[in-house]
RNA sequence: GCGGGUGUAGCUCAGUGGUAGAGCGUCACGUUGCCAACGUGAAUGUCGUCGGUUCGAGCCCGAUCACCCGCUCCA
């Protein structure tokens, strides 16, 4: 089966193949950028639309939106980045390794700090005490610098004067703008509780850590849900949610032995969530193999209500201009009957929905089923490399050839591509041997090849070759366009 | 960020101070009638980048950038 062992291995085909490229190669590369060339651009596209379709057009509980990636400063206040989304760090002074200050330990495995996403200008001027901690890197004790914070979201400006410019963020989630447009869906669409919101859009955040080729990177791209329901029923709904984006991946053509669920321990999950769960992938690389694709979090009525405080907050807003010189409003003693709560005609309650969020990394999952979809095996002796895409994902949908490049086969050949191109993705070759233009298709993930040959002239059939079992069909010019939209279920 | 490693043609890599190489791939022409065939020919290099040593640097030295492995982390 599949002999991709190394991360190397991975890069190797995905830059040789034109899936990706690293970012402003040219130039020497940018760390923890990378470009999807031609057929990746096609993957994610597929990888993105299959998401879409699954979760948006096929349901008829779930509605879609496209934030913009800059939203007001004030959600960030509200949602808590503002001030949480960043890690303490010290530097030992022996080596000046850099190491989180929750990640050290005293001697004998001993008690962690937990200082992960807290209240960052707090904890920096708070007094902690590391002469017992060791350092992870040389093992020194107790010789660290003062812990700083380490902001993980991007800023930039927008405004034209220097006057009226205004610090602004790029969304670290494309979760926020969900919540922030929960009240406008509930205005402009009859959607009712129980439904959801559904979104794939880039989000940024400035990682300490990068690595793992475009497993992590600071510009990625994410395809979330906001599923919003009645409290008490949202333990059925993160049920249906796991269940639900589990068979996704599988539906796909993820192998299964490559696929698990790994549940949060309580003391790993944040404040707000009741419950979590990551859908992970066994990617051929790194420490533990086993790596998240998709986080599956119960957030309970966590968002819906701090963003309810963020609106009570905005007269201190407009004194300062500047969400951190400012503290978020207490909620207001009916917060249930806020802005941002819900009335259910059937039951006659108002609520603040909980939501559970179903939240995907879409480039994770390009890794995952490039990683996942290839193979080498052996046709009469010879070695081939294949990508075996389902069809939905695959890049190219199908190679159309003459089978020799004479006797007006180009020709017929070229009116079917030209007959199907508007319907799926085709790619056109008469160049070389024919096993040659097969073998380019199967390494590219082509699902199937259409090949004219000199029978074609006398009855109009065509061959078309399939990718996995080399088998052939005999199918006449006419029937191919159903003929394939069968095959790939597209 | 730390420790270790790597960087030469599109890819995989050879090249230990004296003219920049191979295999594969790509392209052209011929041949070829179903699975990486064959023949002939061709194109392709800031030797990651910047600086230093040297008569001379892909090779030695320094810095820097990027990637990989480990520590770590997460969508």
């Amino acid at each position: 089966m599949a002999k991709l062992t190394k991360l190397d291995d991975i890069v190797a085909l995905c830059k040789r193949r034109g899936f990706i490229y690293q970012s402003s190669e040219i130039y020497g590369g940018l760390a923890s950028c990378y470009d999807y060339g031609p057929l990746g651009a096609e993957l994610k596209r597929n990888v993105r639309n299959a998401w879409w379709k699954t979760v948006v057009q096929m349901r008829d509980d779930i509605v879609g939106l496209d934030c913009s990636i800059l939203m007001h400063p004030m959600v960030w206040k509200a949602s808590g980045h503002a001030d949480k989304f960043a890690d303490l760090v010290t530097v030992c002074k022996k080596c000046s390794t850099r190491t989180r200050v929750d990640h050290l330990q005293e001697k004998p495995g001993g008690q962690q700090e937990h200082t992960e996403h807290v209240a960052i200008d707090a904890e920096e001027a708070k007094e902690h005490n590391l002469s017992k901690k060791v350092c992870p890197s040389c093992g020194t004790v107790g010789q660290f610098n003062k812990p700083m914070a380490f902001k993980l979201m991007f800023e930039t400006q927008m405004g034209a004067n220097v006057d009226d410019t205004m610090t602004l963020w790029l969304r670290p989630e494309t979760a926020q703008g969900i919540f922030a447009n929960f009240r406008n869906v509930l205005d402009s669409t009859r959607v009712k509780v129980p439904f959801g919101i559904a979104q794939i859009g880039k989000s940024f955040r400035n990682e300490v850590t990068t690595k793992a080729f475009i497993f992590r990177t600071r510009e990625f791209e994410q395809a979330e849900i906001e599923f919003f329901c009645k409290p008490g029923t949202d333990e059925e709904w993160y049920k249906h949610w796991k269940d639900f984006r589990f068979n996704w991946y599988l539906n796909l053509g993820m192998k299964k032995e490559n696929l698990r669920f790994r549940d949060h321990d309580k003391d790993e999950l944040a404040h707000y969530a009741k419950a979590c769960v990551d859908v992970e992938y066994k990617f051929p690389f790194g420490s533990g193999d086993w790596q998240e694709l998709e986080g599956i979090a119960n957030r309970q009525d966590f968002d819906l209500r701090q963003h309810q405080r963020g609106m009570r907050t905005m007269n201190a807003w407009y004194e300062t201009r500047d969400v951190t010189k400012l503290q978020l409003k207490d909620e207001a003693e009916d917060w249930i009957k806020g802005p941002l709560s819900y009335f259910d005609e059937e039951s006659k309650e108002r609520f603040v929905p909980y939501v559970i969020e179903p939240s995907a990394g879409i480039d994770r999952s390009c890794l995952a089923f490039l990683v996942d979809a290839y193979d080498e095996d052996e046709i009469n002796g010879e070695q081939r490399n294949v990508l075996r895409f389902h069809p939905s994902l695959a890049p190219i949908k199908t190679g159309i050839f003459p089978l020799v490049k004479k006797d007006g086969l180009p020709e017929i050949a070229r009116n079917i591509y030209d007959e199907l191109k508007g319907c799926f993705a085709c790619f056109y070759d008469e160049k070389g041997a024919v096993g040659r233009r097969y073998r380019r298709q199967d390494e590219a993930g082509t699902p199937c090849c259409i090949t004219v040959d000199g029978q074609s002239k006398e009855d109009q059939t065509v061959t078309v070759r399939d990718r996995d079992s080399l088998k052939q069909d005999r199918v006449n010019t006419a029937q191919l366009k159903n003929y394939l939209r069968d095959k790939l279920g597209l």
